[in-house]
DNA sequence: ATTCATCATGAACCATGATTCATGTTAATG
DNA sequence: CATTAACATGAATCATGGTTCATGATGAAT
């Protein structure tokens, strides 16, 4: 049988260290950072980055999903600390924190994968995230806390187009008038507190 | 005195005609639309464009110019109506339901302005826009319909990111969610009536 | 009708940036 | 250690698309 040699130490360092890299400079100076200034902020040769991602295709999907993945885990956690008794509308908005500031952050990468036509997402960390999200607007609803109408698809379309080029206190406030239209009653970003 | 003499009339119809299939192209095509397609569309040659609009960056900065003073003009006319007896809410509705479908379908001529760099509107419709809206927002607080502490900037920021690749069902569904963070009183896009 | 400034044409040019590949290194295996 | 498959290098290649410019056409004024 073929047995697949195990991959060397330094490959995998690379791989890490160009990921990190491609975030960074997609995020510093946009879609369209080349190839060659991501590699070089890798400290590693365009050959290299080539051997690891064939396209930048490749290595823009490879970044977005990193971030889906961190979105389904939030999500999850969320979720998991319903049975601890917290109460689902605070998750909510602190998760819609989180997922506010992680699409400011990605905003670039999310551009320059749209650009470049890579497939959607990573769907199953999506359909994760879509899961966890349903049960707490569900558990937010019981509470009487979040509009009855209110649903999943809701919240992917306010997000799908949440401020990226903003100032940090401008996402707050868009967050804020988010929420008073998806709450029953005014609620203020961050100030979701365990009673 | 240097007498400029008037411009040629085929110049201004091929002006014309560039500035539409600009529009046209770059929404049917992306920010990437080319020139060479762009002058193909408006059955001109290159150097024709290039004669009309030196630089990539100057035509579409155009086809945006375009775009906000229409929308200046939606703002000031529904400012206008306020004069004949009609509710500022309903008139606030109608115009943000005009910017929504304004944004969707200039949704790329936007982007690309934004990856060329051009520089950002056209001052003087953006601040008749504000202004309009402003007195549309007092009107409405006024009467009741609008939370106090929304501001013009509020509306910028939620419009800074309207829905532009969703359906129009889904647009509408947007405007309805924000509506409802703005508005006292649950609203439905699209349902604003003179009473 | 004649003149000329303005305008139109489109092939060629050039900069940018993704991708390749021949050559040199290095970590894993025995 | 040898050996070798993996891996790294970076100059060269190639495609794309914005921009230029020498040449020809045309509308306006006399």
């Amino acid at each position: 049988m073929a047995q697949t040699r195990a991959p060397r130490a330094d490959a995998v360092r690379n791989r890490k260290k160009i990921l990190d890299a491609a975030r960074e400079q997609i995020t510093l100076h946009g879609p369209d950072a080349g190839m060659d200034e991501i590699a070089a902020a890798a400290g590693v040769a365009v050959g290299t980055l080539y051997r690891h991602f064939p396209t930048k295709t490749d290595l823009v999907a490879a970044v977005v999903a990193e971030y889906t993945t961190y979105v389904a885990e939030a999500a999850e956690a969320a979720r998991e600390r319903l049975a601890t008794g917290a109460r689902a509308v605070d998750e909510i908005t602190d998760f819609l924190a989180v997922v506010t500031e992680a699409i400011a952050v990605n905003h670039a990468v999310k551009a320059a994968a749209r650009a470049l036509g890579a497939d959607p997402v990573d769907r199953d960390a999506e359909a994760r995230a879509g899961a966890a999200l349903a049960a707490l607007i569900q558990a937010g609803q019981a509470d009487g806390d979040i509009h009855q109408d209110v649903t999943v698809d809701d919240i992917y379309l306010l997000f799908s187009t949440a401020p990226t080029d903003q100032p940090a206190a401008a996402r707050t406030r868009w967050l804020t008038l988010v929420l008073t239209g998806l709450t029953t009653h005014t609620r203020t970003a961050g100030t979701a507190t365990a009673s």
